[in-house]
DNA sequence: ATTTTATTTTAGGTTTGTCTAAATTTTATA
DNA sequence: TATAAAATTTAGACAAACCTAAAATAAAAT
């Protein structure tokens, strides 16, 4: 089955709102895909009658089995264009996004299972989301916050929490990256900022509100 | 400026007729976009307001200047995405055009510059059409038809005229690729059909139907 | 338990790109 | 050159995806 872009989009994002609520309701949707409550209510409709959305009016929403297998496509299909935009055209991280937003509506199945093969089937993308396999099969993400972290503990970076432009610039201005190795080396009461060690060469002195959006994990 | 997908495919079906035949008219248009004369008369107005369009009701049409640019934008996307499908991610010459339709509506000049620096600057798509560059500049090519060499002569194959999955499975059952040196052994009178041998070591037999879709020429 | 507020849905309208059927214009033919 | 045929355009309709404004429903507050 094909999906328009919309549909696509609309599946997606309900998708992830999923992973941190239970049940999604229209306003959030709304604001999520900046749109209106009253286009919402149109397309939910239309999910429903295509049995990819478990809709009751009034009551919320949630994706059925099939339309979480679609979703789980689309975030495939994105996460490896994000990945081959950053491997192989030395995209920057915090650029490659926006880009994979368009390019992951081109769905043609044997394109996106070679070019799966082609990247040597990564598992995480450049921003250290889990990418899923042809069976929409994710690898566990076992992680914690930086902020959680204890002191003189240590572990790879897995994935920053969001990807707004302005963690980014910080982010990447810290030269923190997916992969880097961090060491806590001390944690001052007065604001709760952190000094850590990356990759063992370079000192840094971070504030809480990055290391709580900074994962610290078991991945890659 | 960004265009809609089906602007863009109207951009480009006039085009590559315009290779053809000097004026466009609406009867050829609708039956290459595979849609009705009417909706052809609809978009051409919507076209000329955007300037990329030289149209007089009832006289035939053709691209303006920047109507050309934007054509050329569009080839060049989906052309370097077919280097890229072929050459990358190995699929047959033949597979890459349909894939190619979608990929080139994705339109960001950054990505199409970087994806041109990452496959090498290439010149030819796998079809052996010219492949744009940034500025929308064409490498020449002086080619002739396979079905008008003469004997004995030889030559290297640049290009097949019409990229229809039917002469696509021919070409390749008989192993002839862009860059096969051919040369002429005999021409038949009866049928004009040729015999022709593939760099030098296959002895085929083909018919002119087949000959005629085949350029002979200079480039690569 | 009402009333107020917030959320959600319905009703009806817009734009884009398509269509059919009818009217118009050009081209071909007798 | 008048008429028939073909090509083109216009008029009006439709689906998709959005919108605004109003109505319906649920949740919160008094």
């Amino acid at each position: 089955m094909k999906y328009s872009v919309s549909e696509e989009n609309y599946i997606k994002a309900i998708y992830h709102l999923q992973q941190e609520v239970d049940r999604v309701n229209t306003m959030l949707l709304a604001s999520t895909l900046e749109t209106k409550p009253a286009s919402i209510t149109d397309m939910l409709k239309k999910l429903k009658t295509k049995r990819l959305l478990d809709y009751k009016p009034y009551y919320g929403f949630k994706l059925s089995a099939e339309g979480n297998r679609v979703a789980l496509g689309i975030i495939r299909r994105h996460r490896l264009w994000e990945f081959f935009l950053a491997e192989k055209l030395k995209f920057n991280w915090e650029e490659v996004h926006e880009m994979a937003e368009d390019l992951e509506h081109v769905s043609n199945k044997k394109l996106i299972d070679k070019l799966d093969a082609f990247l040597g089937y990564p598992k995480f993308d450049p921003h250290g989301d889990p990418i899923p396999d042809q069976d929409g099969k994710i690898q566990k993400e076992e992680h914690v916050l930086l902020s959680e972290l204890k002191l003189k503990a240590q572990g790879r970076v897995t994935k920053i929490k969001s990807h707004s432009k302005k963690i980014m610039d910080l982010v990447a201005h810290q030269q923190i990256n997916i992969g880097s190795r961090i060491t806590v080396k001390k944690v001052f009461e007065f604001d709760e900022s952190m000094e850590i060690v990356i990759d063992g060469k370079m000192t840094k002195n971070i504030s809480q509100q990055l290391a709580k959006n900074i994962f610290i994990g078991n991945a890659q």
